[in-house]
DNA sequence: CGGACAAGCTGA
DNA sequence: CAGCTTGTCCGG
């Protein structure tokens, strides 16, 4: 005891030589555009700020808040330290602080203050808001989740029409769980229900207080992947299918893999929950499902409308089985097609020309009556065919307004046309036929049919998740007309009734489309097997250059658009990350671009 | 980001 | 050359 007394007076005299002992830490100022960290001495009445608390700093003559993420010991660089001139509460922990720098290299970021605002709560937090954690006795519960989670996680593949909150209150038997869901509603239904089943919950981003004071069950969007979730045990993620789990910002976060690596980090149990599972979360781990009949009698009846022995251009939107479907007047029926307007694709009746541009050569589309626009460059002529003059044009591929007029010529009865446009609360209840773009199935309740009309432009969209997306629709549609046995009905119109995506809501066989899509993605090295990037703006060719110099990435050029591509994401993150950007000339790096 | 300061442009 | 715009630099 006497030697540790002494070697403490002999560290504070050396100390006492260099002036008074200061505590100094580093923050990221929460300043737009500003990627540098700067320190400052900690005043002895800011005792409680630690890594990650809130505190305002002077900067450049004026004050701005700031987040601490370290603190420093070695002597400062700078000569004469400011102070910390508030503390202001609570910020991310260490570990979520830790998370937010993962998470930012790992989508090619240079800043770490988007991450910060997203893990930070919405509102001044100064102390931990304390909460009984119960015991979760609560029934029922999911023996399935159980098992999978006593056995280190996975996937869980939980049919559209059954209820996720069994599989929640089961994961929060085994300690404090986060879940992300892709929408706060949902979320905050779930969190309702939670509580009125005697578990303690907090609603992320407004509970912030209480999640960090420790709860059984933290559960938010997206951001609460980023969540305070004391000695977390289950991380849990809901509809793991769901595109709205990738922030649509730069960074382009997906909250899935952001789970993955938490649960990594601690040690916790890692959990995706999805009607239909993505190859990317499927690949390596355990899937669990029902027993086929179980499985199958949870989805709705499917019935696939083939079209592909019908001429394309004689193909009406509006088939004999949607019209008998129609005429089922006690039925509400959405119909979803990709088009707005009035057509987006037309063709000459006289010489079969498909309409082009002049100016181009892209298609042009029929947005109001009487004109043609290209959507390319934003030509616009009268409706008349270019190549013969013939102003007797047919709709290829019409619009939502067009075909509220054919529908409802069809049904005898009002159809209503909502588009992104309507407002979110509308009075569903004017109509029983809808017809709309993909937001009319976020829009409209209590629907017995759900129709794709053109279900080939989703199948065959360009874009590499374009299966999955398709088949999230055929989910989300499920989701909303309910079980087969309850009269839940979906009507695919299609020219490939025999298309994997089709096929595995038609047979309820999701096991067989991710493995066919595992082979694809595997035989194009596309993810799980593979990562991509896209690079764009006046340095991006530079950038580019660089990183193709890397072992390991793979880069290619569309246009101005550079791709950039390696074997795994942290190969990728790798490389963007010990690339030097050009000085500067503007790169707009996306990892993991949602839109390819 | 936003203030400070320098260099460049304009008009009398 | 004052007065204003535009660009570049920098913050602890």
């Amino acid at each position: 005891m006497g030697v540790l007394v002494a070697v403490g007076r002999l560290l504070v005299g050396a100390r006492s030589l260099r002036g008074p002992l200061n505590r100094v830490v580093r923050v990221v100022p929460d300043v737009t555009g500003l990627d540098k960290t700067f320190d400052y001495i900690v005043p002895e009445e800011f005792a409680d700020v630690v890594v990650g608390s809130r505190v305002r700093v002077p900067l450049h003559g004026r004050r701005v808040g700031a987040w601490v993420v370290a603190d420093v010991s070695d002597a400062p660089a700078v000569s004469s330290l400011k102070s910390i001139v508030k503390s202001s509460g609570l910020g991310p922990d260490r570990e979520v602080l830790d998370l937010c720098e993962w998470a930012t290299w790992r989508w090619g970021a240079k800043r770490l203050r988007p991450l910060l605002v997203t893990a930070s709560p919405p509102v001044v937090v100064n102390r931990p808001a304390t909460q009984r954690r119960t015991k979760v006795l609560a029934e029922p519960s999911s023996p399935a989740t159980t098992s999978l989670i006593t056995d280190g996680g996975g996937v869980l593949r939980l049919p559209p029409t059954a209820d996720q909150l069994p599989t929640i209150l089961s994961a929060a038997k085994h300690g404090p769980t986060l879940v992300v869901c892709p929408s706060i509603e949902g979320a905050r239904a779930l969190a309702h229900r939670l509580d009125r089943a005697g578990v303690s919950v907090a609603l992320m981003p407004d509970d912030w207080a209480k999640a960090r004071g420790g709860v059984d069950v933290v559960i938010g969007g997206r951001a609460a992947a980023f969540a305070p979730c004391p000695d977390l045990a289950v991380a849990m993620v809901l509809d793991e299918h769901d595109e709205s789990l990738q922030e649509e910002r730069s960074p382009n976060w997906h909250a899935r893999d952001v789970l993955i690596e938490r649960a990594r980090r601690r040690g916790a149990v890692f959990v995706a929950v999805s009607p239909a599972p993505s190859v990317v979360v499927s690949e390596g781990r355990p899937v669990v499902a029902p027993e086929h009949e179980r499985e199958r009698a949870a989805w709705p009846a499917v019935d696939v409308v083939d079209r592909h022995d019908v001429e394309p251009w004689k193909r009406s939107l509006v088939s004999s089985e949607l019209i008998a479907e129609l005429h089922e007047h006690s039925r509400r029926i959405v119909c979803v097609v990709n088009t707005k307007g009035q057509a987006r694709l037309l063709a000459c009746r006289s010489c079969r020309a498909l309409v082009r541009c002049e100016a181009c050569g892209g298609s042009m589309s029929e947005e109001v009556d009487g004109r043609l626009d290209c959507r390319a460059c934003g030509a616009t002529r009268p409706k008349v065919c270019i190549e013969c003059g013939s102003s007797a044009l047919a709709r290829v591929r019409p619009g939502t307004s067009r075909l509220r007029f054919e529908l409802e010529e069809a049904a005898h009865r009002p159809v209503m046309e909502v588009t992104g446009a309507t407002p979110e609360g509308f009075d569903d209840r004017a109509a029983d036929v809808f017809v709309g773009t993909e937001a009319v199935l976020h829009r409209v309740r209590r629907v017995d049919t759900v129709a794709f009309l053109d279900f080939d432009a989703e199948l065959l969209a360009p874009r590499f998740r374009a299966n999955e997306q398709a088949l999230a629709l055929l989910t989300r549609a499920a989701r909303l007309v309910g079980t087969r046995r309850g009269g839940g009905k979906v009507i695919v119109q299609t020219a490939l009734p025999e298309h994997p995506v089709v096929r595995a809501v038609a047979e309820v066989n999701l096991a067989e489309f991710v493995a066919v899509e595992r082979q694809r993605r595997l035989d194009l090295s596309l993810p799980p097997f593979g990562a991509l990037a896209t690079a764009e703006g006046p340095g991006a060719d530079e950038f580019a250059r660089l990183v193709g110099l890397i072992e390991g990435v793979r880069t290619s050029r569309s246009g101005d658009v550079h791709l950039l591509r390696a074997s795994d994401a942290d190969t990728l993150a790798a490389a963007c990350a010990a690339t030097p950007w050009p000085p500067q000339a503007k790169v707009r790096l996306v990892v993991d671009p949602p839109r390819l």
